[in-house]
DNA sequence: CCGGCAAATGTTATAATGTTGCAAATTTTG
DNA sequence: CAAAATTTGCAACATTATAACATTTGCCGG
């Protein structure tokens, strides 16, 4: 039962985020980073949904909540998260994603449904292996991989037959 | 020899600008899909730079030779291009290239340099395989596979030391 | 040839995403 | 506390992409 299977089960998601943000806390402690209000409430709101948040999208509920913020506020906000391995962003989907393997080594492997916009990531190791020695055969020096695969999620496959 | 490397090699970019039109002339007739002049000449200006090429950077070069075109035109024709297998969008650069494994079935892995901007294009079946086992796994049904590896092309690692 | 349909293109406007630059405030450090 | 560094506020702007509707072009049956 692998735990990164998270996002397509049950589970109770307010624990979850509190989990999120408790795992954000500790990492900024270890890395002398400052997990300032303004970027621990962005982590927050992306955890709250497990779908991938847009920048925009992040912008406008911190106006809902009367934050009077503009986008570099939520640009800066999400750099700094990236930058310490709190979210990733999907960039086939412009948008952002709490990291679930935070401070494991890994390279994400996306699994982004098309119908329910559930976002699974996925550590493999295999993969990473794989690509590695495709690009040394290049003499390529990967530096970072973006990985996003496109598709229906169990789901959505028996909700939408085989279409 | 990989015949794949081209853009990291000497070569004659004429004819393999040539060699491509030729390719999509042939492929759209046989897909009965008309490759009007517009689309062409897209096409064209795509291979034309061995790197991406932003939509609007195409649209610049149509505007500078005295056709009057909109966003719209250049997307619709990137559109049909893409759905014809003749460019591949790079999500992470948000770009355009041409595709140099038209008519094979397969999934582009892109080798995309940081410092130069050439993008390399290979052909990786282990790599897809291993992205279908690790969705397999999940259940995941793959439909679409974004891979594009950020790095130094060899050339580049030496330019550039180790840094 | 011609009328009509579908596909392709033109045109205008606008949406969505992301950045620059500088000033003000806050935190850290000495 | 004062200087330095980091973070945030803010306004403007740059880039990428799409919507909506009009017009033209190619194609096919009569």
């Amino acid at each position: 039962m692998p735990a990164q299977a998270l996002p397509y089960r049950e589970h109770n998601h307010d624990s979850c985020v509190t989990q999120a943000l408790a795992n954000a806390r500790d990492i900024c402690t270890r890395n002398n980073a400052r997990l300032t209000p303004i970027r621990e409430r962005v982590l927050e709101l992306i955890w709250q949904s497990h779908k991938p948040l847009g920048a925009y999208d992040v912008l406008a509920r911190l106006t809902e909540e009367g934050h009077n913020a503009a986008p570099p506020t939520v640009y800066r906000a999400l750099d700094f998260l990236q930058q310490h391995g709190l979210v990733h962003r999907i960039a086939s989907l412009n948008a952002f994603i709490g990291c679930t393997h935070v401070g494991d080594y890994h390279t994400g492997m996306f699994l982004i449904c098309r119908n329910c916009g559930n976002v699974l990531e996925m550590s493999a190791p295999e993969v990473s292996e794989a690509v590695q020695s495709a690009a040394d055969s290049e003499s390529f020096r990967v530096e970072n991989i973006t990985l996003e695969i496109s598709g229906l999620c169990p789901n959505c496959q028996s909700e939408s037959g085989n279409e």
